[in-house]
DNA sequence: TAAAAATACTTTAGGCTTGAAATACTTTTG
DNA sequence: CAAAAGTATTTCAAGCCTAAAGTATTTTTA
C-alpha cells in the first residue's frame, strides 16, 4: 500500500503541519495577549516596546535603526514610531554614529535599563505560568524541533 | 540534591519555557508574515480577512459578529472594519437576525466561497511548505503538546 | 572624480489592533 | 410596565505594522 514500511503518506504528512500550524498560531496569540494584557496592567507598556528594550538589553553598546529593525523581524518604518515613543519617554536614546551621518545608535538609559529589568523579571514568571500545561523535558524537545523548522525556513528562503 | 529522582528545579523548568516560548514565536512569526507575504502577492489580501474567511467557511450558516471575533480571538472593533472591507467587496454579506435588530449574520458570498476555495489550497502547500522541517509524527506529537497547553491557559482564565 | 548604486533612515498611505466609550436594542427586575 | 441591567455592535483615539516612496549620506565604479 505505501512504499515505505514507516512514515505517513503525503496528504497526512500536510495534515499534519497544518494542524500543528493552526495550534501554534492559537497558543502564540493566546499568550501574546496575555502578555500584552499584563504589561499594559502592571506597566502601562505594549508588547513592542517591550520587544524593543529587550533587544537593546542585549547589546549595552547599542544597536543601529536597521540592526534593530532585523533583530526584530519587523519592518525599518514601523521601529520609528516606536523608537520615538521610547525617546520621548526617557527610556532610550539616539547618539549619532561617528564618521557616518546616516546612522544613530539606538540604547537603553539608565532608567530604561531598570525599568525593563522590572518588566523582565514579571515576563519571565508570566511565560512560567501561561506555559504550564508542558514540563520541562516537553518544553525543551518541542524547542529543539522549533529550532530546526525555523532553521528550515531560513535555508528555504536564502534558496530562493 | 534534588526531591525528585526525575524533574527539573524550578528555575531550569521557567527557563526551558522562557526558550519554548521566544522560538515559539520566532517561528509564528515567521509563518505568518511568509503567508502574509504569499497571500499580497498570489491573491493580493491580507492574513486577517483571509482568517475572517476562513473562519466563515467553517460555518456555512453564518456567524454573528461576536461570535466571529470570539472564534478569531480579536477584539469586537477589530472584526467590524475587516467585515466592512469584505463586504464592500462583495466576499460576505451581513442579513440581519429575525427577532434580535441588534444583531446581523454574516457569511460568505458564492463569489466569497470560491474565492476562499481558491487560497485555502495554496495555503496548505505554503504551511506544509513552511513546515517541512518538522516529520509527520513529530508535528503530531507537538500539536498534542501545544493542545494541552491550550486548555491550561484556559483553565487559568477562568479560575481567575 | 562624477555618476551610479548602495545604505540608513524617515515619511506616507492604508490597513490592523486594542480598550474604552457610545448607540441601539433586549431582557430582567422591582 | 418602567427602570435597570445586559447584550450586540460600532465608533473612536492611539498605537502598531507593512510596503513603497522619499531624503540624505556613503560607497562603488567607470
Amino acid at each position: 500500500m505505501s512504499e515505505f514500511a514507516t512514515g505517513a503518506d503525503r496528504e497526512t504528512t500536510a495534515k499534519n503541519r497544518l494542524r500543528l500550524w493552526l495550534r501554534l498560531l492559537k497558543v502564540s496569540r493566546k499568550v501574546e495577549s496575555e502578555l500584552r494584557e499584563n504589561l499594559r496592567r502592571e506597566f502601562s507598556t505594549t508588547l513592542p516596546r517591550f520587544d524593543v528594550m529587550a533587544a537593546l538589553s542585549r547589546y549595552d553598546k547599542g544597536l543601529k535603526m536597521s540592526a534593530l529593525s532585523n533583530v526584530l523581524k519587523v519592518s525599518n518604518g514601523n521601529v520609528t514610531g516606536i523608537v520615538d515613543r521610547l525617546v520621548t519617554d526617557g527610556i532610550i536614546i539616539r547618539t549619532p554614529v561617528p564618521g557616518d551621518k546616516r546612522a544613530s545608535l539606538v540604547h537603553l538609559t539608565p532608567k530604561g535599563a531598570e525599568e525593563f529589568a522590572r518588566q523582565a523579571k514579571a515576563h519571565e514568571v508570566w511565560v512560567d505560568r501561561l506555559l504550564s500545561g508542558i514540563e520541562a523535558d516537553d518544553a525543551e524537545s518541542i524547542s529543539l524541533l522549533l529550532k530546526q523548522a525555523s532553521k528550515r525556513i531560513e535555508q528555504q528562503e536564502n534558496g530562493k
